[in-house]
DNA sequence: TTGTATGCGTTATCAC
DNA sequence: GTGATAACGCATACAA
């Protein structure tokens, strides 16, 4: 700024490693230091082939020696790009879209994007949704990524007028736009089609709230349906919804017992719930497998350390998580192949194919207890 | 921008709620439509107070109307200001860190601000924790908060000369700056103590890698000292340290149990080794807790659910999320009040204290077992 | 109360 | 290969 040329010699009397005034380091400066116009430092550092080797050099020197890191904001407003993700993922404790979201982090980290993370603790996120939405277009991203597909249309018609790419998370078929996830139904039919075989017939649940909880419903419907195949329902008496939660699963296997319904094998929406439900059966003195089956949607990862080692179907939340970076950054930076076939057909981006489910068999299932085997 | 004065009675053709050109809707867009100038937009916008009713509320339809989101981008050049916090934490999934974040995250959000997450899988952490903070600091964040103090220099150094205000979470008494946590030592004074008290006198410990991890080594130091105040230590074939994780507590576990070292009770580093010692155990045949006690540091919430329910310290992990927010919170919208405590003692950003830990005992200790007692 | 003009730090366009 | 210069969209002195 004082001396926009002079190459600099051995000029500047205290050049620490930390100057600038009271603002921050700028290009200007970086410029000023190396005696080059802040141009050129801007494609010395972002474009280094159009620029030659010395001067180069002479700039990334100074930008080192300034410390020099670049205004994110103005870089923003020029490129009208953020290179940010952001992300809408309720209740983020205790539950295991942790595990999502790491994926999803370190997937488009490994591209140079960041994520904005908003976790609205409570169901704010029914009313809110598009508030805290509007906030993260405010903050500035290139796409979006939701948990789940349950949303006011509201936060469509804004994805949409802003024309940014977006994607749900543990969802399927959504005619809002694409998702990612696995197939719901076809993990409960592993479930159900397994006890079936077992010999049981009288089967309860204790899942997730389906009310606002498209994966709670659909893990739901899909136990429904599995056993309609089988010609059975859920058993009135033994069939509840309830938070996740280890506590809630312990209280909702408490009640079932209290109400005394015949059953030999309960199915658990999710592992906190599985591992509740095991623990009010332990307390209860019921025998697992013996008297009772248990299994369950293994969201997170610690069925194999219960007891007893609980049966399972694997679901790959990690996978979801990286399939969701992938595609977004697909969305972001079209790749050559990638643009044709998008121009071949557009308007409709390709989502990918549902993820494949695993069964997991542990010590948590035997054929169905005499005593219930009898009344069919 | 066509018509910069012109009130708008009943004009423009087709004005749908999502028009917007090529780029996106703006502060000039709006104006033209309120037929005010931009500066007035802006102000209505942001300082409702400083415009006249009858404007205001032409301004507020037009921006409605048109969908109008400020750019933040643009809002944070000229502010210079991001409203957004950085948080670099480690090993997100599969761990309690969730549970801080989404402390962390709801207690920032609360203010108007968004945090920005940054979340390395791997132990890069250790070595590119200073590239990561360029990231976060490039893409424009007003604070940091940082999980644990293990960082290098750099870390500290780039933080300074950005003058960023920064907390380090699950920490204390770190000289590079402040800290948010509770007190490790007392924690695991409560778990001795107790243990002590019972009779116990060979105690084993699975804990988490002390190399890079200062919560695992405040944790396992704790651990010792208090066994140093009974005059014990550890039993040196059944101390152990593994990765957190069901899995890797079950093979340390097991590791234990092989070498034969007689122990009356394990001490675990957190609970999801303890869940896998417990299953360790189960499958060895080991009662619980009638021939060996297992205690454990409750990272996480789910000992009660354990089998048997595993006695505890319960540790304030939400609570030191929304500290850590507080704090920062603090340090950037400093109250008049806070403002003056800071003039009076400068530099020395005054962190809050420790947060109380609580022991939860529960069925997983007794006295311990005869034939150990014996011995002594 | 409202309009005008300038600056925020970068990138991109265009001459040189 | 490099240097001016004009956006980018918003906030804010300053003028009216």
């Amino acid at each position: 700024m004082a001396r926009p040329k002079k190459p600099a010699h051995a000029a500047t009397p205290a050049p620490l490693p930390l100057p600038a005034a009271g603002g921050l380091v700028s290009l200007a400066d970086v410029a000023a230091l190396a005696g080059v116009s802040s141009g050129t430092v801007s494609r010395a550092l972002s474009k280094p082939e159009m620029i030659s080797v010395s001067t180069r050099q002479r700039v990334q020197a100074a930008a080192e020696r300034l410390g020099y890191v670049a205004n994110g904001a103005a870089r923003a407003l020029a490129l009208r790009k953020t290179h940010t993700v952001g992300a809408l993922v309720p209740r983020f404790g205790g539950s295991s879209f942790p595990t999502l979201v790491q994926a999803l982090e370190s997937t488009l980290a490994a591209a140079g994007y960041t994520l904005l993370l908003s976790a609205p603790d409570h169901e704010r996120m029914q009313q809110e949704a598009a508030d805290i939405l509007r906030a993260l277009l405010q903050r500035g991203v290139d796409a979006v990524a939701l948990l789940g597909t349950e949303y006011p249309g509201a936060v469509f018609t804004m994805l949409a007028a802003h024309r940014l790419p977006f994607v749900m998370m543990w969802a399927e078929h959504s005619s809002q736009g694409p998702c990612v996830g696995f197939d719901e139904q076809a993990a409960a039919a592993l479930v159900v089609n397994h006890l079936a075989q077992a010999g049981h017939r009288r089967i309860g649940f204790i899942g997730g709230r389906t009310a606002g909880n498209d994966r709670a419903r659909r893990r739901f419907n899909g136990v429904l349906q599995a056993l309609a195949r089988h010609g059975m329902t859920l058993v009135a008496d033994a069939a509840l919804e309830t938070e996740y939660g280890f506590r809630q699963g312990f209280e909702a296997m408490q009640t079932v017992l209290t109400k005394a319904a015949p059953i030999t094998a309960m199915v658990c929406g999710n592992d906190y719930l599985a591992a509740g439900v095991l623990a009010a059966l332990d307390q209860a003195g019921v025998q697992v497998p013996q008297q009772m089956s248990v299994l369950g949607f293994n969201d997170n990862d610690f069925a194999a350390y219960l007891h007893p080692p609980l049966s399972t179907v694997r679901l790959p939340i990690s996978a979801m998580g990286e399939q969701a970076g992938h595609y977004l950054l697909q969305q972001l930076q079209p790749l050559p192949v990638a643009a044709a076939a998008a121009a071949a057909a557009p308007g409709v981006p390709l989502a990918p194919p549902p993820l494949p489910v695993e069964l997991v068999l542990r010590a948590s299932t035997g054929p169905a207890p005499a005593a219930a085997r009898r009344k069919r």
